[in-house]
DNA sequence: CTGAAAGCGCTTACAG
DNA sequence: CTGAAAGCGCTTACAG
């Protein structure tokens, strides 16, 4: 027993004259009381700065208005974007967010052993990431609603673009721009995993490279983690092939941002030398000149907490596609003309 | 009354055959449980992968075992990058994050007109943002430990650089290289409101000329949002002086990104025509060839945790000052021979 | 070392 | 429209 000495419901209830049942149904705008009754009761709270106990409140019945949300690691720019927009859309239902960060293979593991959102939270939303199906499988003990955002993972609603056609209309623009030797940067998280979003984008690059009667090279194909160091590595590793490639698309802008100092670093121009394309459309790809092909991130992080709001209201929800839209700024250009073989 | 039909405490005392008082001794590894009947019940738990509710526990007088968060936008690098160090070191110390942001100046003040953390946290992490002193003294209704990362408001427990040192090096650096007219880009937030790092900055900036014997320049200072785009017009804004500056100084390494890139739009060469210094040492600075003051914000934010943490121990804490560093790229260089006057 | 019982602050049938 | 009372699932003196 300790005394917190907050102001309880009891409190209102005597000030107001009544009992907590009513101070209860007033509060949270149910009917049943009279009108004079529930002013009263709502001025003496609003003076008395009472607010409800939500541990109490849960107890005994009423959900627990905290909705988990996962997420990789909210210092890259696409999670923190669509953390951002989750939250405020949470917020606005008067939601709390409870943040898990899944940082690594280890963190991962012992989340999805112990799923520490338990009895804490009604629903969760998960922001994509790479799952082994025997985590993936973990969830189920959630007892609670699971909605995902920028991906899929096994059959929960959720929000995500379309990456195959993301990955083909960039290498459609540098096709179209006369390159033939066109390379791809893959991105990898947690040590060495690829996650959904990158193997759809591999084989949407494969399939805009048949799709132009254009050969597969493996040695045009590399992966790293996604940073911009490791962006331009991998730009340098291309580069330094014996015919090396006149184009780069890499799995994301931050990955691209770094593929592009990387070349120039080499003394190569982007995009008279090599064209660089990325996907995304960073803040900072503007000011970059970077070619990209946008995708809405704030967009599906409002839509996956919109889809969660949607399922703790019961309602039917369907998975939404959103489109994507290429943006064409100063890092592609045609292939120059020694190089066209 | 909602069945839940979660396994309870008493599940767990019925079948290890003790009371529900021995099961939570047990289970929080209290004194009094003999060794044998500890491990019966921790076992039974295991198997029924029972978990304490929170909400019970926290109602008959444990703490919520959660802290709040308060941090104005996830999707910028550096408070992204705090919140991921301080949620990792909350986790390790088995804590819940619950997530507040404040993206505005109508959620600012709705925040701290309704504070809605009151009666769901232990504790309170501020990410330093700028606030009324109306909004500060809302604190004090929290109820709860308050500290305070990257910055300090009133006489909160803090965690902060020294960010008019910082300002002072950067310009050092620039009048050694022999710069004379070097120029500040400020940084806003909520629309055109300083916080105290921008404050101190231009404080660190204005004692570094005059401990050069440089003249303050009113039209050298120029304040924007604090984006790259905004950093690139500041650049074309500075240039197109009557006498430019020879050097930028910008808030931060994302302003100095957009900096660079503007002045290369101009047709300027970054670092023979202007030099540009930036703060943070940001994850693109080092391809990006940005000469910049690191600041460690992962550690930042680590050691607010660790505050809050000692705080909630009763345990005295010491405001810490953590130290910068300056890295010096390529985007510097002495001035261009004719601009030296 | 262990248990019975009160109490935490609410919500919700059930009565009136 | 309103209230008395049970119950939510724990923790903690208090006894033994």
């Amino acid at each position: 027993m300790v005394s917190r000495n907050e102001i309880n419901m009891a409190d209102v209830a005597q000030r107001a004259g009544v009992s907590v049942a009513t101070v209860s149904r007033a509060l949270r705008g149910l009917p049943g009381v009279g009108e004079a009754t529930r002013t009263r009761i709502l001025e003496i709270a609003e003076e008395l700065a009472y607010v409800i106990s939500p541990e109490a409140s849960r107890l005994s019945g009423g959900p627990t208005r905290r909705v988990g949300v996962v997420v990789p690691a909210t210092e890259k720019w696409f999670y923190g974007e669509m953390l951002a927009a989750i939250e405020r859309r949470l917020r606005a239902a008067d939601l709390d967010v409870l943040l898990y960060q899944v940082s690594d293979v280890a963190v991962r593991s012992r989340f999805f052993r112990e799923l520490p959102t338990r009895r804490k939270v009604d629903a969760v939303v998960l922001i994509a990431l790479p799952l082994p199906q025997q985590e993936v499988d973990r969830l189920d003990h959630l007892g609670v609603e699971v909605v995902v955002a920028g991906g899929r993972i096994r059959d929960f609603p959720h929000v995500e673009v379309d990456d195959r056609a993301i990955a083909r209309t960039a290498v459609e623009h540098l096709v179209g721009l006369g390159h033939s030797r066109i390379a791809m940067v893959r991105a990898t998280i947690y040590g060495d995993e690829h996650w959904a979003p990158d193997t759809l984008r591999l084989e949407g690059y494969l399939a805009g490279l048949t799709e132009a009667g254009l050969p597969h090279r493996e040695e045009y194909v590399v992966s790293v983690p996604f940073t911009p160091t490791d962006g331009a590595a991998a730009a340098e590793q291309l580069r330094s092939l014996p015919e090396p490639p006149t184009a780069i698309l890499c799995f994301s802008d931050e990955v691209a941002f770094g593929a592009m100092q990387g070349l120039r670093a080499l003394g190569l121009r982007v995009p008279e030398d090599v064209s660089v394309v990325g996907i995304d459309d960073h803040p900072l790809a503007e000011v970059m000149g970077l070619t990209t092909v946008r995708q809405d991130v704030a967009a599906q992080g409002e839509l996956a907490a919109e889809m969660a709001l949607l399922r703790l209201d019961h309602r039917r929800v369907e998975d939404v596609v959103l489109s994507h839209e290429l943006v064409v700024r100063s890092s592609t250009a045609p292939p120059p003309e020694r190089a066209d073989a």
